[in-house]
RNA sequence: GGGGGAUUAGCUCAGUUGGGAGAGCGAUUGCAUGGCAUGCAAUAGGUCAUCGGUUCAAGUCCGUUAUCCUCCA
């Protein structure tokens, strides 16, 4: 039986038996922070299990596509275990129970109508317990007893080992199918899970029975169809084994099921049909999270690939071949099996960059190796490469091996448990406890009436204090600075989500005033987070709920703006640039978008101008609620990776823009008002950046603009049109003086003519600030004090090159003429006033060189109010006899009330007490000639 | 959320107890050469990411911020 045909069966025959069909959730829940990625068919039904939101079906099946990580090292070594795999199930929520569970799951492996499987190979656990899941099998169905195990609850149990270690929460036995292969080994195919108990504290006695008993089953189906295909392992069937070979032969190898080539062409398989399905949802490889996790998938495959002996990319063109492969159940992956590979094309090409500088760092360390005659590779050192620069540890190895080299597996995984127990970090709950989820099964839902009115009346239903562990439940509440959080029956604020920003506002009654600063949503509650300014607030109070109109309007404008700004990005770089994320506040938005590049200034200002002739053309807003699949058909934007609702809310502008939205947006799109990009930067790889503002947040970034160039203009005291001119002029006067003060040519530029003012538009005023701004490399709102600083720089350069024509009439020859004899060696020790630290050197440079005897030279120049600089220079000859220009300094710099050293060629040293240059010249005489005489050249 | 690392010329990167900012490639110019991925020489190009601190003195030491890489959760 071919494996699409099996999982359409099994979601039939349930269908048959009264369930509904459910679409498979996202591989990555975004709306569930307890997973990074969905590791079971039960998952999209956890608020149903637990009676939180209303149900609109008592029992499910699902198809579910799930990723887990923590067999990862098995993939491809053992028969059966994946990274991404398919779950087919299905689930009673209070309806059906143990018997209908295990009864059609009986006749759904034996009838001839559905799969066939011959009775005697089945064989099924139950927890030793739970007499009632044995009696079923046995009695009901008719298994010998022979065919039925009882086992523990670390293998029948889910959680597994809930009843003694917890966590406290629903749990319960489950029963386990197993089918007898050829070969007398057990694979197992089906686990029915019956969640009965609510567990409380630690046993005994703390199996508490549900009210509301629920089924959930989840049967592998890669498993299942390699037992129906009768295939050797899950690779081998029909959906995968044309991966395996597209592998092979992109490798240039031939796939042999036994060596380990087969292993690792395998894992190629697992990981890139992970990858592919999570690039689909744009889950794109990344350092944080389910991004991360993509990317080591993503990096092991192509490990593998280069211990194949691949050295280029090559993953990225195994992508059709999945999208083939998977098209029955998910026919949408063809669509982007071009944006997929060039993801996974760019992320390969980085990995074996890394690679290729893992190589050099690999060879230092055998080379430090080689001298200390060492032949193990140290594993701490090789999990630091593999921490600091991704250097992994199988090249290191494979490396090594090749040399003969042992690799120290053990020190590496201590090394690597030592930084995991470092990073450390507390592990998600798998159902969330706590005043929130109390409410949420009291209340399941806050109905939200924000779409059409910004007041209404509300009863409070819940009041929550303190934060973290510490929060609790209260009935009634008094004015306070703590932060509180209240949940009513139904109210006008928006509750944070789809990337816009909660509503602000207040809550009121009678007796009481609750300023709301936020609001956010748990689940299908809305939760107002504020502070209680007077009164008390207390539960079935009644209040008047009022939103803060004035920043609502800003938010619709940024929301509205937000999408005319998407249509404009389309139109400008291409289909590509798709939304990745969104945040939208009071009239200011963030949009970030896939695109490799980044969008240039003309880009920009085609974007703007696009949104302002949409915002001048009037079109009215406007949204209704539709099935899904009629939005779908009527061509609205839907984003890879979110989990839409069906029916669902779309958005529509005019005859340009179809968005599934949930926000709240104007009526027209004339009420943005103004628009403007403010920054466009990169927040990842692919992935770029907008921020723009709306309305009157746009007119004062404007009038800011304004202000801030003609105050730059008023500092070069130029007109605004010439500011970039006088910006490069005053760089390069800065850089040319620089030059005349160390010694260089540098002739000073001309300074640009004045020109008379003439009127600009905006577009050209942003235009010069920004390339203004740029050029001096500071936002453009530091740019007036960035123009001083530099102007101030200047002045400080002038004054210090004024002093230094000053020591013009010094030189070297004029330098040599004071010097006096001792013994054989020339001592030169004198004041140089105004000379910087590189013409002294410069000085003490011409002056050895020009000397025909060997010389000593120490010149002292007061560089400031309270700062004097000693430069020290002897000739090699006098270096080579013991003379150190060091220590001749650092017995010098004390008396000027500082210190120094230096080579012993040349030296030099600081002080702050310009006064004792005369004494420390003394000194320098003194020391010189004890020095000389010390080592006898006197 | 946490650990490690990086940021120096247009590019790739050196810069070792803190004391003269460098190489290779590229660019420009000159000379030589003239079928082939030519040779020689000279020149230009740097707020050593940012801000602050320590110091007589910071590319170098300490801290901040930003950006990027990398690992763990």
């Amino acid at each position: 039986m071919k494996t699409d045909e099996l999982r359409e069966k099994y979601l039939d025959f349930f269908v048959s038996h009264g369930h509904s069909r459910q679409p498979s959730d996202v591989l990555v829940p975004t709306w569930d922070p307890s997973v990074l990625f969905t590791p079971a068919g039960m998952n999209q039904f956890k608020d149903h299990f637990l009676g939180k939101v209303k149900l609109e079906f008592t029992s499910a099946t699902t198809c579910q596509k799930c990723l887990r990580t923590g067999d990862i090292e098995n993939v491809g070594r053992t028969a059966y275990h994946h990274t991404f795999f398919e779950m087919l199930g299905n689930f009673s929520f209070g309806d059906y129970f143990k018997e209908e569970a295990i009864r059609w799951a009986w006749e759904f492996l034996t009838s001839p109508k559905w799969l066939a499987i011959d009775s005697d190979r089945l064989k099924v656990t139950v927890y030793k317990d739970d007499d009632e899941a044995a009696n079923l099998w046995h009695e009901k169905i008719g298994l010998p007893t022979s065919r039925i195990s009882r086992m523990e609850e670390d293998e029948n149990f889910w959680p597994a080992s809930a009843p003694s270690l917890g966590p406290d929460g629903v749990c319960g036995p489950c029963s386990e199918i197993y089918y007898q292969l050829d070969d007398g080994k057990d694979v197992e195919i089906w686990n029915l899970v019956f969640t009965q108990f609510n567990r409380v504290g630690d046993p005994p006695d703390n199996l508490r029975p549900l009210p509301s008993k629920n089924i959930d089953t989840g049967m592998g189906l890669e498993r299942t169809a390699s037992v129906l295909q009768n295939v050797p392992t899950n690779f081998h069937i029909d959906i995968l084994m044309p991966i395996v070979r597209a592998a092979a032969d992109v490798c240039s190898v031939t796939y042999d099921y036994a060596n380990d080539d087969g292993r690792r062409l395998r894992r190629i398989t697992d990981h890139i049909r992970a990858c592919t399905f999570a690039v689909h949802e744009n889950i794109l490889p990344g350092p944080k999270k389910a991004r991360y996790v993509i990317k080591r998938l993503l990096r092991r495959a192509v490990l593998d690939g280069h211990q194949l002996g691949m050295r280029d990319p090559f993953l990225h063109k195994l992508v059709p071949a999945v999208a083939d492969a998977m098209s029955s159940a998910y026919p949408e992956l063809r669509e982007t099996v071009e944006r997929v590979s060039g993801v996974i094309e760019k992320e390969e090409s980085d990995f074996f960059s890394t690679i290729g500088g893992g190589l050099e760092r690999i060879e230092k360390v055998f080379e430090s190796m080689k001298v200390d005659g060492s032949v193990l590779v140290d594993g701490a050192e090789a999990a630091s490469l593999y921490q600091t620069y991704g250097v992994p540890p199988e090249l290191f190895q494979s490396i090594a091996a090749e040399r003969k080299l042992t690799f120290d597996w053990d020190g590496y995984r201590e090394a690597m448990k030592k930084h995991e127990d470092i990073s450390g970090g507390g592990r998600g709950e798998l159902f969330q406890t706590g005043p929130i989820e109390t409410l949420k099964e009291a209340l399941r839902r806050t109905d939200f009436l924000g779409y059409e009115t910004l007041e209404s009346s509300a009863v409070v239903k819940g009041i929550i204090v303190g934060e973290g562990k510490d929060e609790r439940l209260v009935n009634e509440v008094s004015a306070s600075a703590a932060s509180l959080r209240v949940v009513l029956d139904q109210t006008p604020f928006y509750g944070e989500g789809g990337g816009q920003v909660g509503d602000a506002g207040l809550l009121q009654s009678d007796s009481a005033e609750f300023q709301v600063h936020d609001t956010q949503r748990a689940g299908e509650l809305i939760i107002h987070i504020g502070q209680l300014v007077s009164g008390k607030l207390s539960e079935g109070m009644q209040v008047e709920a009022t939103v803060d109109e004035t920043r609502r309007e800003g938010i619709r404008r940024a929301h509205s703006a937000t999408h005319i700004l998407h249509h404009a990005l389309q139109s400008v770089v291409g289909g590509h640039a798709q939304q990745q994320g969104s945040k939208v506040d009071q009239d200011w938005l963030r949009f970030d978008f896939t695109n490799q590049q980044s969008l240039s200034d003309e880009q920009v200002e085609t974007i703007e101008s696009i949104v302002a002739s949409k915002v001048k053309l009037a079109a009215p807003i406007s949204w209704k609620t539709v099935a899904l699949a009629e939005a779908r058909e009527a061509g609205a934007m839907m984003l890879f990776g979110e989990k839409y609702p069906d029916p669902v809310r779309m958005v529509s502008m005019g005859s340009f823009s179809k968005e599934l939205c949930g926000g709240t947006h104007l009526d027209n799109t004339s009420a943005v008002e103004e628009f403007e990009v403010v920054a466009e930067e990169s927040v990842s790889a692919g992935t770029r950046r907008v921020v723009a503002l709306t309305g009157r947040r746009a007119q004062q970034h404007r009038s800011e603009v304004q202000d801030l160039l003609s105050r730059s203009a008023a500092a070069f005291s130029c007109a605004p049109g010439q500011v970039v001119e006088y910006t490069k002029y005053l760089m390069q006067v800065i850089r040319q003086l620089k030059k005349q003060l160390a010694g260089g040519g540098g002739d000073l530029p001309g300074k640009p003519p004045k020109v008379t003012e003439e009127a600009l538009d905006y577009l050209q005023q942003r235009r010069i600030l920004r390339d203004a701004s740029r050029l001096l490399n500071v936002s453009s709102s530091d740019i007036v004090g960035r123009i001083q600083t530099l102007q101030d720089e200047r002045a400080k350069l002038q004054e210090q090159i004024a002093a230094m024509r000053d020591t013009g009439t010094i030189s070297a020859a004029s330098l040599l003429a004071m010097a006096t004899r001792v013994g054989g060696t020339m001592v030169i020790a004198t004041e140089t006033p105004g000379a910087t630290p590189n013409l002294m050197r410069q000085w003490i440079d011409q002056v050895r060189q020009q000397s025909q005897d060997p010389t000593a030279v120490l010149l002292a120049s007061a560089t400031g109010p309270d700062k004097v600089l000693l430069v020290a220079g002897v000739s090699r000859s006098l270096v080579e006899q013991g003379i150190s220009a060091g220590q001749w300094i650092a017995a010098v710099a004390p008396i000027v009330g500082g210190g120094g050293g230096g080579k012993p060629d040349l030296a030099q040293a600081g002080g702050k007490r310009p006064e004792k240059i005369s004494d420390a010249l003394g000194v320098a005489n003194k020391a010189i000639q004890q020095m000389l005489s010390e080592a006898e050249l006197v």
